[in-house]
DNA sequence: GATTGTTCTTTTAGGCAACAATATACAATC
DNA sequence: GATTGTATATTGTTGCCTAAAAGAACAATC
């Protein structure tokens, strides 16, 4: 066997290894819920989760136990060793697979403006190192993203518009409108467990996780914070066009850093906008979140 | 070579014939426009238009020769035979290719709940008699217009809130604020030209075309109305979640009916919008649009 | 000078077969 | 009765190869 041959047929996978990546989602999930040291992994309940069959969660669960974070015993499953919100839960979590990179790099290639606005597949595939299928999938997604489209014929366009300099300023003059009108919808509400499990969460940063966290991860929860005040206006158009500019706001947060003091006034008013929404007073609450969106908070913490 | 052989290595093309396709193509563009007998038909203009290279514009005007629509004369190129408004000239746009069709039947067995929420492509594959590319190419679209997602694992997950009978309510909520704020952008403006555009295009619609046009032609034209008002507020964020609902909005259309009473004042209420936006009473254009929004015209032509 | 006709290269898509990843069904265990 | 362990069926990916589509460049023609 050459040693080119050891290359043929390599497993597909959304990485380097499925399972470690698997590994990260487990953790991730676990932080969420706030799960502890000693809390079992139930095998089907991660599967109903993460939205996979068992068989991918197994190899998750084994990859976990390789890097120390879980312990499996012969029909009992697997148990968490460690809390999932230590830093090297966080480190573990971070390594990112390589779809993630790629789609990093040519979020920054092309606002570094060293890709054509045309490109072809060929083209990406050889630059990026990618399989076909690799490139398929990344490709797909950024097109849901809306910054690149198929062309007619062979190749794909990216977007001028929505990567240009002015972008950031028309996605924070669209999210000015669309989020104060979603609380503002007839119907609005947010129910009550929604509302303690955003603050918890806002709290719990508050007073502590934010100095633990990664530019990224700050900029998630923001992002996951405001779709789901959207989402109580009942109307998934609203969520979606929201989920769809954040994307775009992601790209931009990749060059951005972190401004902790900023930040923290910034939780301080998501803490008074969910007082505010928790008695009904939603035009009020609009108002608050018109106000909230006009700070200039430097760009990955909203 | 045996029979299946040569049913091997067949072109890819977009359906049975891409020549027929393009000629589709070129017959819709050259209505669009109001082009009559007589019009030249450029290779360069037409590939230009229609983002592809001459060579697929070349096939798709002989196939319009085949058809009796072109003619074309050595070293003189072809020149259009017969106006592009007949019904003849509906009947060659409207022979829809493989992808249209299968996009449609989906769409329609969706909404039938024919299909289960979750799908394997291979599932489809054989459901569709789609090839592998064409589905990918399928559901790369409809993922796009955003009521499928990929699973992480197998298969696909169609979104049951986008397709749900609220819907039509949540889309009509949803521009019903996007719509009038985009008026509102400061810096907002509609170039002379395009408002004059806009008007012909109303004004011949109301003059005799609407008898002649499809409920999916009608559709297609109020959608660029609309979005082409919404251009002018020069944030694409605003088109592109207009772009969006639209998409949806279609999927509905597929089984609407025309009222062609409604459509008139519905047309009238475009010139009239435009009227006031050509003064600059951008805030009464606003007031206007938010109006013509709550009309409780048939879905398919707005 | 613009447009068409022609040629040549690049790029993409299809089919096939092997294989890896996933899902599912059922037995074993706590 | 719920959960884990295991076997089996199904699904999706990969690589290679060929053919066709698209793009680009250039000559010919009006």
């Amino acid at each position: 066997m050459s040693a080119s041959e050891s290359f043929r047929n390599r497993p597909a996978g959304n990485g380097p290894d499925r399972g470690e990546h698997l590994a990260g989602l487990i953790l991730a999930l676990a932080r969420r819920d706030g799960m502890k040291a000693g809390d079992r992994l139930i095998e089907q309940k991660l599967a109903d989760a993460l939205d996979v069959s068992r068989a991918p969660i197994r190899q998750g669960l084994k990859a976990l136990e390789a890097a120390g974070f879980a312990r499996g015993e012969p029909n009992r499953g697997f148990v968490l060793t460690r809390s999932p919100g230590t830093d090297a839960a966080r480190s573990a979590i971070a390594a990112v697979n390589r779809a993630e990179k790629s789609y990093a790099a040519v979020a920054a290639d092309l606002l570094a403006r060293r890709l054509p606005t045309d490109v072809t597949e060929a083209e990406l595939m050889r630059r990026y190192a990618l399989s076909r299928t690799e490139l398929q999938r990344l490709l797909d997604r950024i097109a849901v993203e809306g910054w690149i489209a198929r062309l007619p014929g062979y190749g794909w366009r990216f977007s001028e518009t929505v990567l240009s300099p002015e972008a950031q300023t028309q996605v924070a003059a669209f999210r000015a409108v669309i989020e104060p009108a979603a609380i503002l919808q007839p119907g609005y509400q947010l129910a009550s467990d929604v509302i303690d499990r955003l603050r918890q969460r806002q709290e719990r940063i508050l007073a502590g996780e934010l100095e633990k966290m990664t530019i990224g991860e700050v900029y998630q929860f923001g992002c996951e914070f405001h779709e789901e005040i959207a989402r109580g206006a009942g109307n998934p158009f609203f969520v979606e066009s929201l989920r769809r500019v954040n994307s775009i706001r992601r790209l931009f947060a990749y060059r951005s850093f972190a401004d902790r003091n900023g930040m923290r006034r910034h939780i301080a008013e998501h803490l008074r906008l969910l007082d505010v929404l928790e008695t009904g007073r939603y035009a009020e609450a609009a108002a608050l979140m018109t106000r909230h969106l006009q700070r200039p908070l430097s760009i990955g913490a909203a």
